[in-house]
DNA sequence: GTCTATACGACGATAGAC
DNA sequence: GTCTATCGTCGTATAGAC
């Protein structure tokens, strides 16, 4: 009988540690979780856990940049679905907010957590490729004078900030319906602000 | 000679211990930031700063509350001096934009640092005395037909979302120039997007 | 009230057998 | 590659002199 059935591959493991890790960091944060938890957490032990990682801030990148790549192929993915900008933005909110729900640790881990305080080579999370397309597409808005002209970083403010604020609040519990509840009733005015349009 | 001069009051004493705290939280988080590191940058020895707080976490409690109380008077100054909804609402941001500059260790630690993984007990900041008082600026600005009917989460997070992302987006150091720079242009469209008026 | 010195525990990380 | 056992460090908090 093969024995690959009943091995684990390196690659199982290294999920089962990253999938713990997310978990405890978004519920207790990173300084909160030891890797001692993470041991417990995965099922996998601590020795095996620092066989497949440097140290403790090596899995918090590993978790982060899979996170990141993972966003940034949704969003390039809604990208090339839509064609008009207020479709992008506002299927990007709504992915946001689908994802929030189904998946809290990510977002908790993606836009909730100071990055900074563990992970200090890190560029700030604003900084990263999923953002920086989302700007990319603001920006092709306002050539396409979708968009009114502006600067870019406030045009992404106005046109994501309220939503980005319902998630964190959400993720706070201050909001106790799910966010597609209020996908129309954010998208709306968010649009308004920043559209070429009288509506 | 009256000695009182050459000692330390109490009060003086709990001062130092806060700010110095407020510095170091704000620069390296909470869990980055040794009781130590609180002595040597307050020039109070170990002993005295537990003799005046209870724990670490007393003393990130007291920075915190503080400066909820700082914020609360600050935006009641702005709610008595201010009658129309908009120029609340306009005075509020521009408040928030200078003490970012002024400031960045206050806003750093009020609405960018994760409080529920040192002050578990805390309600989020979303919940405290300065938001809900904004909320209820908001609401009475609907009331006035100033903005349009909604929810409140809806309208606070539409009117206010875009200033605070820029607020995070200046601490991650990802915009350069100061914050008041931009009043006019997040004001403009963040009043667009919720007011009865067309603009 | 303020200080120094120290106890105590927890954590990150390693060693070395299997 | 995976495990258990252990080391050294550091951080919180206390004891007790002044």
């Amino acid at each position: 009988m093969d024995s690959a059935i009943n091995k684990q591959t390196p690659l199982m493991t290294q999920q089962k540690i990253l999938s713990a890790t997310l978990m405890l960091f978004s519920k207790k944060g990173y300084f909160n979780t030891s890797v001692r938890d993470i041991a417990h957490e995965s099922g996998v032990s601590i020795g095996s856990i620092y066989h497949h990682f440097k140290d403790k801030e090596a899995i918090a990148s590993a978790v982060y940049s899979n996170l990141v790549e993972r966003m940034l192929a949704e969003i390039t993915q809604i990208q090339s679905k839509h064609i008009r900008t207020s479709s992008r933005c506002r299927a990007i909110i709504a992915f946001l907010f689908d994802i929030t729900e189904q998946e809290p640790e990510v977002m908790e881990f993606m836009l909730y957590s100071k990055h900074r305080e563990f992970l200090p080579e890190e560029p700030p999370v604003c900084s990263s490729k999923p953002f920086e397309l989302m700007r990319e597409i603001v920006k092709d808005g306002m050539l396409a004078n979708e968009i009114q002209s502006m600067d870019l970083m406030v045009a992404s403010s106005c046109l994501f900030g309220a939503a980005l604020r319902m998630i964190t609040s959400r993720l706070d519990g201050v909001i106790e319906k799910p966010l597609p509840t209020y996908l129309e009733a954010i998208w709306t005015p968010s649009w308004r602000a920043v559209s070429t349009q009288t509506l």
